[in-house]
DNA sequence: ACCTGAACACCGTTCAAGT
DNA sequence: ACCTGAACACCGTTCAAGT
């Protein structure tokens, strides 16, 4: 699925590349839907402790969530999906991400609580970039991975364009939230 | 699709809904794909400017971000759909929002990017907020909307389970976000 | 234990034909 | 201009039957 999009799965078609009937993945699984839900677990699975470097807790927290958002976006799929099986980073990553918090000077309750903030964040633009890159509103700039001509919706075609640039947006948010959080820290 | 669900409507559904044949609905629409996106386009053109009251600007910020996620929320499909047809927060809003960001004391080219940082952060929420509902891994908590019994995934069921209150975690997002750009404006 | 044939009740879409 | 009948190539799923 990640390789062909979600539409792409069908019991036949999957059982065809199988070499089996259709029915017979219904030996394995008691539905299509319970085959998604295993696809979202697995690629959740995937996700041990993130390569964060050295540097100031900070630094490692601005990793953390890019590496957060690289492993999404290396699984679209599960993006695509994720609305009906929410994916998850839990339990070595959540662990390093609140462990990450508690560093830069949160007590550990409140680092578990900020942690999450912070992953529903990524996990959100992530989403939403998925979004963007099959909108038939933007338009992707060739040569410019992460940027895109938006047409602003309900607009005549020859309306002030704008245009987006997910990487800056993604960096605009992070280091805004990373602000909000040595802000309740320094209160 | 609001109040049935995204996957109730099928052209045959909805044409029968109508009092007439299926293939009548592609003299209006190329395809269900048009429909679908011409139901999300006409949601966004029902967000007018949002009631913000009076306080600070910081207040109405809060407001505004909460209101927008009202909005998406009475609309569940476009969410739904939003994967594929990108729902916005344009024209009226998206100036409304700018000049919030202005007041607070950002240049006009700033509040623009702000905003739209700001408007991506809770229309991921959304998303995500979304998918939890549906998701088997979140049982709702009888009584308490936007609470949830939370299993952690690939555990065994009798693992440790948390809470997770959308609520409280919106709020702490937004109240993160905004102390981001109050401490951008401060330094 | 593992798989298939046949079938059911659906889909989106096309196309020729009707008024 | 607006709609239908008939049809095509698909779906997910069930169930009895095979080895």
């Amino acid at each position: 699925m990640d390789e062909r999009g979600v539409e792409w799965l069908s019991m036949r078609k999957l059982a065809a590349e199988l070499g089996v009937s259709a029915q017979a993945l219904y030996w394995y699984f008691p539905s299509k839907d319970a085959l998604c839900r295993a696809v979202v677990s697995a690629a959740g699975e995937e996700l041990g402790t993130l390569p964060l470097g050295r540097g100031t807790p900070l630094r490692r927290l601005d990793r953390y969530a890019r590496e957060l958002r690289a492993h999404w976006r290396t699984h679209p799929s599960v993006i695509a999906l994720g609305r009906r099986y929410q994916p998850t980073a839990a339990g070595a990553v959540a662990e390093q991400g609140a462990a990450l918090l508690q560093e830069l000077g949160f007590a550990p309750d409140v680092a578990v609580e900020r942690h999450h903030a912070l992953v529903w964040i990524v996990l959100g633009f992530v989403y939403v970039e998925q979004g963007v890159s099959q909108s038939a509103h933007h338009q992707p700039i060739a040569g410019n991975a992460g940027r895109y001509d938006v047409q602003v919706a309900g607009s005549s075609p020859d309306a002030p364009r704008y245009q987006l640039d997910t990487e800056r947006l993604f960096s605009d948010i992070i280091r805004t939230a990373l602000a909000g959080l040595v802000a309740e820290l320094g209160g």
